[in-house]
DNA sequence: TGAATCTTTTATCAAATGGTAAAAAATCTT
DNA sequence: AAGATTTTTTACCATTTGATAAAAGATTCA
């Protein structure tokens, strides 16, 4: 048996590596914007620089391309982004939060917007992710509001919904950034995200702070 | 010239009518769901109940079925839906606001969900009624919170933002339902919106205030 | 009832789409 | 540089998809 460095990466040259960025890149640009069926594999190939054979040539079928991206959205998004200290303090912990995830919008709009694809079509495909962990990164999130709510230090709201209102709020800044640029015209995206970022931490600051 | 009852309506027949709706339907779901793209006519036709070719009868092409959709829940809800009274009380008006939007959300989570799926594919078949009629429907919107702010009945922030914050909410509980309730099993749709509407009132009203 | 009109089905089509085989070209290794 | 390996291209293929033509079946209305 010969050498390898890890079990799971089987020694990828150098044009490996870069496709495979390419190809990632693409489709997830593409199914961001027109989810899974209604994206091609001729689309993603042109759009990675490459011919349709030669896409397949490093992933097997659409499906597997498609499986690749969202791998990686629901590892390096959704459970990470989600961490609330329950021993720091409320207002700050919630402003932290949020901060973060508009941030996550505004650099990684794409992952939102694909996550936002499947919840549309069903969540088929990830179904088993948000039942799993995300539901009990969710819960213990609920659990700390709550604890937060007890003690005071939090008005009296249903923390569940509280929390649907936080990533409604900062993914709509991803998923409808069309629409948000069209109506603000002549802004330019800092100035966007630095004056919703205001806006958002103003309303949530008083809307949740104990009475 | 023959009589005619008005100039739009060229006399349908009871199964014209019958076979519109189910037309109309089964593509607002569908189109809804997978976007404009991700939809195919068989599909539709099937869900429609319905041949494909029986189907190309009443619409010459999937494009003119789109168009139909569009058309109607542009009409219907965009527009009509943003009215604020500039001469009423700030938080009574922007409390009735919310309430229309998320019962909106609640009873037509398709038209959301189409809207939000156009937005998200680049608003291509769209951008002339959010540039032109939604845009100013924006803009007026934003002057009526702007005179509220002078006023002094309304907190100091951004009204273009408020806005966004009070769509992303409401239109939320529609495009992202599929995974609040996988999130809150056991709970029933009404439970759901009364708890959502409780949670969001309160912090949009402790959250714009004056101070 | 029967002619005229409207609706549905059947049989197709060309283009697009996901995917494969195998040869050609490029790269790496020694 | 030669041989082995990896990468890319060319040429296809079977299905699916949007769409049409024309015949068959229903409805309507005189």
């Amino acid at each position: 048996m010969a050498k390898s460095n890890s079990a799971k990466k089987p020694k990828q040259s150098r044009i490996q590596v870069a496709n495979n960025e390419k190809i990632l890149s693409a489709a997830l640009e593409t199914f961001a914007t027109f989810g899974y069926r209604g994206s091609t594999l001729d689309q993603i190939a042109k759009s990675a620089g490459m011919s349709k054979p030669n896409l397949l040539y490093y992933y097997n079928s659409k499906e597997d391309i498609y499986g690749a991206i969202l791998e990686n959205i629901l590892e390096l998004w959704i459970i990470p982004l989600s961490k609330l200290n329950a021993d720091g303090d409320p207002m700050e912990e919630i402003k932290d939060y949020i901060i973060r995830k508009l941030n996550y919008s505004k650099n990684n709009p794409l992952s939102s917007k694909l996550f936002a694809q499947e919840i549309m079509q069903g969540a088929k495909n990830i179904k088993s992710t948000l039942s799993g962990p995300l539901k009990q990164q969710y819960e213990e999130t609920v659990d700390i509001l709550q604890q937060w709510i007890d003690r005071g230090l939090l008005k009296n709201i249903n923390p569940y919904h509280l929390i649907f209102m936080i990533w409604a709020t900062t993914q709509h800044y991803a998923d409808f950034y069309f629409q948000i640029e069209l109506l603000l015209e002549n802004k330019e995206s800092d100035k966007i995200f630095k004056d919703a970022q205001n806006t958002i931490l103003s309303v949530f600051i008083d809307g949740i702070k104990p009475e």
